[in-house]
DNA sequence: GATGAATGAGACTTCATTCAT
DNA sequence: GATGAATGAAGTCTCATTCAT
């Protein structure tokens, strides 16, 4: 028998047990506070002894600052494949919200990054705002493709629409996360989905 | 003068006292999480000892719960005030919405409790998700009435149309607060004002 | 109608109050450690304010140091009583010990202060032994002029005896405190006294 | 010199803090009660930290139940080795006798045993007195066999002989604490052992 | 690389004591 | 004389972090 195949060699191991934590931790996160959770929770949720963590990571704050790298990993993952695609500027609103949403409701590490972002410690303000700063940034420039190939409404104002479709985008994800159940993220978009569109598209009237 | 002009009689200082401390716990609380609040913030916030503190309220999680009870009123008080004001439906739904930004922009109190509902302690999540069930079943109730006074679309669903205004108005609470800036809420309710009206007025479209 | 009898004169007032302190006191000293007891126990217990507390008694450890010297009190009463009536010494070492049973059975201010003796502060180290000593000094007396008058057999240890006695008469104490029932002392000393008697009456088998 | 004849290995290392953990509290328990001692004093009497006692036992309570346990084996172990041994019932009584006198005397687990039994917190209270109830069975079951085999007076009430060697035990007990010195506990035994004889073996005067 | 064990700073909470009324 | 209210010292316990094996 190979050592390989049994026994993967140190370095596999320990892309593994580092991969393990960083789960493991995103689990924890996406269920409790930054201050409540801790280190042994950690440890129990991964698998991994809490020593091993200070192998992997500097202290907890930095293993805090690696799930919401890889939770803004993940999110251009899917932005990128959506931009690159096919279709209208309107097409692609609806294709990357509904991708984010997608994404949201499944993968533990982008949930642990949303809740970070809402209680960060100063040394995490900045990694955990980015992904949401390149999320409006996209909406902006999606919206304005969407004017200049006639898919969404001329008069509306870009800003504004961007920052309307983002309030509805964020509350959907709190009221989700409130009912405890990331899941009901795609389907709760879905039943607003006609009110977006509605905006996108109709003639707006003037406040 | 006279020993009474300065010293308040002990029953008004001691309410004093508890008030004092409620303002300052709501002041940390607005600030930090639950769980990085620590009692001597709150002591130093509110200039009373934490010895005292012991004294009216029982634990730390008390002291959160009467904030949060304390938000309950305020925003009930808004609430029966613009319910009991003149205008139809959608006239009252705006003032409801312009009430409550006004009062989460301004007090401490409101602001600690939105932001105790976002990570509660299980003994803290009804307290903290009441004023939310409330605004939103008055959200249906106020549609429903616009509804049949005529002022909102009739083809609304009115249960989607709710999730939908509670949904952008969480979402630029939780914005407003990214930006560490909650006086900033009734502007951007403001800016959104108009997806708002058109969505609520126009005809709709099916999905 | 006169103040003194609705509203008894101040000095009257004041001594209830100490006195009810000083038995509230005893009742929480006779159920826990002096370490465990609170002034709010002794509060509650008496129906005086903590405050109060402070007006008759300097400190905690100066309200234990009333109790025995309560207790020191009322055991002398006892002794005294029986000392000076009639009967020789081995009727009068009998009756002592009966004397006593019957207090510590009943009196909650000695039960409190034989409590106390058993866990004493530094402070009050003198006067928690005291009483102790001073009736082991009677016991001694009196097995003297038992062995002078003929009750008792003259072959005895005077001080070994007075240790046997002592020995018995404590175990008995911490027996029916374990048992949770003071009031089970006197028969407990009833089952023993053969025992006690015929160790001072028959002659004595050297070890 | 080899590293590993100075740093016993990690198991070894563990359960020698757990014992220097609990010695350190018996000496602690045995000089002063439960609600006085602090966990700074068992740190400081053991020369471990505050913090490894939480490692080794979960709370205070635990680490007193712990010397209560090992208060239970030593006397258990005494009690085994001379019921075992040779000799008839009051022989196998002195025995039992002398040697928890002795284990009394010398051992500081046995003596802070005796301490906590007598302020025992409601938690502790059964384990506190398990070790009086089995001396307590032990003593009658010999005083019977005593009879059994003629070394002990037949006319013996069998539950009232063995209260009163019980109290005379825990009386001798109590003195010694009161003097400072557990040390004196055989000699005061010693002492009494004469009386002891005269009970268990001369004819029984009726009360 | 991994981990069991140890540590100390600091959190929440209790309680004897004081003081203005 | 009596008391409600306030205080701060000190206690128990938690937890991020370190280190020898």
């Amino acid at each position: 028998m190979s050592r390989s195949t049994r026994n993967p060699p140190r370095q596999e191991r320990s892309i593994a047990t580092r991969e393990a934590l960083l789960v493991g931790a995103a689990a924890v996160f996406a269920r409790m506070s930054y201050a409540e959770a801790r280190l042994r929770d950690i440890s129990e949720e991964s698998g991994i002894s809490e020593g091993s963590l200070y192998f992997h990571f500097g202290n907890k704050n930095e293993i805090a600052a690696a799930v919401l790298n890889a939770q803004q990993e993940r999110m251009s993952g899917v932005l990128t494949q959506v931009l690159g695609g096919p279709g209208d500027g309107l097409r692609k609103l609806r294709g990357v919200i509904g991708g984010l949403a997608e994404l949201i409701a499944t993968d533990v590490i982008v949930q642990a990054g949303i809740k970070l972002a809402s209680q960060p410690t100063p040394e995490l303000a900045s990694a955990a705002h980015d992904p949401y700063v390149e999320w409006v940034r996209i909406a902006r420039t999606l919206i304005g493709q969407g004017i200049d190939d006639g898919s969404i409404s001329a008069d509306l104002d870009v800003d504004a629409t961007a920052e309307f479709l983002n309030a509805v985008f964020v509350g959907e994800q709190v009221l989700s996360e409130f009912a405890d159940s990331w899941a009901s993220l795609p389907s709760r978009i879905q039943r607003v989905e006609p009110f977006l569109l509605d905006a996108l598209t109709k003639a707006h009237r003037t406040a």
